[in-house]
DNA sequence: AGCTATTCATAAAT
DNA sequence: TATTTATGAATAGCT
């Protein structure tokens, strides 16, 4: 943004470099700050500038988020001893229940209830997504249908094949016996089994 | 950016949030990147979904600026660890997150995904429950649109009726102005101010 | 620090 | 989820 591009590499200009680092900085911390906002997520953001200057957010208790990442990473968590931990770990229940309950309520929402506080784009938003959910689910409907059908004319065409053959036989069967009482009519010849 | 404002507070609508949160997050990551680079700085950057899956970017050894970090606020960490309840938490946790897993599939069947595991039978009531749930919302809707309709129609019965109470204002005044004229002109009246 | 001309990021819709 | 589009934001280069 700005007049022309910038290639991503190491600003040389000390004073250009010192002054984007102070506007991207700004920025940096700014969409931060919206990301754990509006997506209710949990942000912590370090900064060291080349001269060593510190400059941080975090969304929530910075220690928290560390810890979390060290949990996350594998590491056991540094940072507290036992009743700190407790503690973590009583957050990170809550947390997901708030997550499931926040589930439910979407589960809901998708059945048609709840839906007195939603506002008209919300609503219109929901029939989309039912709309979308329905028509996906008639089509899996009609694959298994038309799968099953085919099943059906394959089995159809393979008995009647069989019936053919079986036909056939009959026939043939019929053919030999009309020769035999042909020839014991005719020659006395010996009876078949 | 995009098709209008943004108020800063929570998405509400939780596939609207997930869906920002992906973007955002991407945005945030490429910008603490950036920043690294062409300002030549240390950045960390810690970030947790409201569900728990955690994202990072660290433009040098994470342990190393977190460390960085602890120095500059003063408290030097500590290594220690080990509570014997901490098994309890985690099969707490492990159980709340199996139920937000089983959510999220509910979630997924009526978004009309993950369907190939499903029966026939299964995929009818499913077909049932979506239909139930758009009708709810569609009638949600008509009822907010016929709310407001009336509303529209109250307001525009007031209008009319102060309107015309205008009108006849009005017409008053210029009956009261034309007296004046006739008095002003045939008597020399003083003038109005 | 301010000021634009531009490029970017991204909310909605598809 | 990926793409597209319309817009609001961020910011590079100047002053």
């Amino acid at each position: 943004m700005g007049r022309g591009k910038v290639e991503l590499k190491r600003i040389e200009n000390s004073s250009s470099r010192q002054v984007t680092f102070s506007k991207r900085r700004t920025g940096l911390l700014k969409k931060a700050f919206e990301l754990s906002i509006l997506c209710d997520a949990e942000v912590a953001l370090l900064i060291f500038s080349s001269t060593g200057k510190s400059y941080q957010f975090a969304s929530h208790e910075m220690d928290r988020t560390i810890a979390k990442y060290r949990n996350e990473v594998g590491l056991p968590d540094t940072t507290n001893r036992g009743c700190r931990t407790m503690e973590f770990w009583r957050t990170e229940i809550h947390e997901l229940k708030r997550s499931a309950d926040d589930l439910e309520a979407q589960l809901r929402h998708l059945s048609g209830e709840d839906l007195s506080k939603l506002s008209m784009r919300e609503l219109k938003q929901l029939e989309r997504q039912l709309r979308t959910g329905i028509e996906r689910v008639r089509s899996k409907k009609r694959r298994i249908i038309s799968e099953h059908l085919n099943l059906l004319k394959r089995n159809q065409r393979a008995l009647q094949e069989e019936n053919n053959s079986l036909e056939k036989r009959v026939k043939l069967r019929e053919l030999q016996d009309d020769d035999q009482n042909v020839s014991f009519l005719s020659f006395g010849g010996t009876s078949c089994s």
